[in-house]
DNA sequence: TAGTATACCTACCGATCGGTATATAAAGTC
DNA sequence: GACTTTATATACCGATCGGTAGGTATACTA
């Protein structure tokens, strides 16, 4: 079966979101795994392809969640603190893995980590994107707006989380709830 | 003179900025400051120890202009539309730079980019928490918030800087001014 | 003028980097 | 039974990594 396979994912996210992708040989990543140097190029050709599995396995799921959250109930309120909780979670479940995200984010363009992690930036902003193209259908002061919202609602999320990691604020649902609340302001405000 | 000194400084930045620490040997930044690699270890001890110094280098001035301009003026909302513009145009003039900031702010803990990069990012919030404490004595309900405030302060002016990243957005003080704005409105709504 | 500190150099270190040529053993396919 | 594909391993590659031992020329200092 796909044990080696899955073991080597594991054991990379593990070590990448703990070290950094730079950081941490291919060595290391198979003598934890309890393999051999060629079956991870067997199964993934690269350091880069190992990457790009990594970053699958994890924002696949993920994106396909949100994707689902995302559709239009009317309610762009509820909506919008849908997806924030979507974010909080995976953030409250694996912080080490979203903050390896966000760094992948930053890293030099035409760097492998900028590159292997761009589609996946940029799925949710289109997605995001797409929940206020929607709504300015019913908020006319929204209209043409969509993607400077849609990155500014990331930007929002990726604040509160980055908050997170340096004082024990909690991403619960109720925190969740005042960013939405703050955002929706801003956004009328504006 | 320390002229060696400030060419290797000055060549370590562009190459960390264009690359990332992780990705930037020492062997390629004294080739392209026409040195030899002992001549860097006698200025700079090791490879983060030059790290440490480039980010002084960049760091200490920035900081100091900070701490200059965040001086209470009794005008809450045109200090901190100061201090937008100041990051706005660090931001402007050397986007690499400002970006690569970012990404060590988000290295994994534990690693030479993250350690060193904390003391800096520390004296922002610091700086920019004072602010909000000076200007507590005059808006009650600011009371208390101070250090959630700079944070949330600091993540909005680099939310405003990512976004300038992807689109072709410009960091004028109009930006400024809007943002600053909405950050004012989501303060007093929460 | 002898001694010391500064600022650079040549030449080299062991370790690790990402990656591969080649072998092997098992499992499916004809 | 012959052949191919899949999935692993042994053993190795050249390149580069961060770092250093030891030498040299200059300049300041006693």
């Amino acid at each position: 079966m796909g044990d080696t396979k899955s073991e080597l994912l594991a054991t990379a996210l593990q070590l990448f979101a703990a070290e950094g992708y730079e950081n941490v040989g291919t060595q290391k990543i198979v003598e934890m795994a309890q393999v051999k140097k060629p079956t991870l190029y067997y199964h993934f050709g690269s350091k880069q392809g190992l990457l790009e599995a990594v970053l699958q396995s994890v924002y696949g799921p993920f994106l396909e969640a949100l994707r689902e959250k995302s559709v239009d109930d009317g309610d762009l309120t509820l909506t919008l603190e849908t997806l924030v909780n979507h974010y909080f979670a995976f953030a409250r479940e694996q912080p080490a893995v979203y903050r390896w995200g966000l760094a992948l984010g930053y890293a030099p363009e035409q760097s492998d980590s900028c590159l292997t992690m761009r589609p996946f930036l940029a799925q949710q902003v289109q997605l995001l994107t797409q929940v206020f193209e929607v709504a300015a259908a019913q908020h006319g002061n929204l209209r043409g707006r969509s993607h400077e919202l849609g990155m500014s609602f990331l930007g929002m999320i990726n604040a509160s989380i980055t908050r997170s990691f340096y004082e024990q604020t909690c991403l619960d649902p109720s925190q969740a709830f005042q960013s939405c609340k703050q955002f929706m302001h801003g956004i009328y405000a504006g």
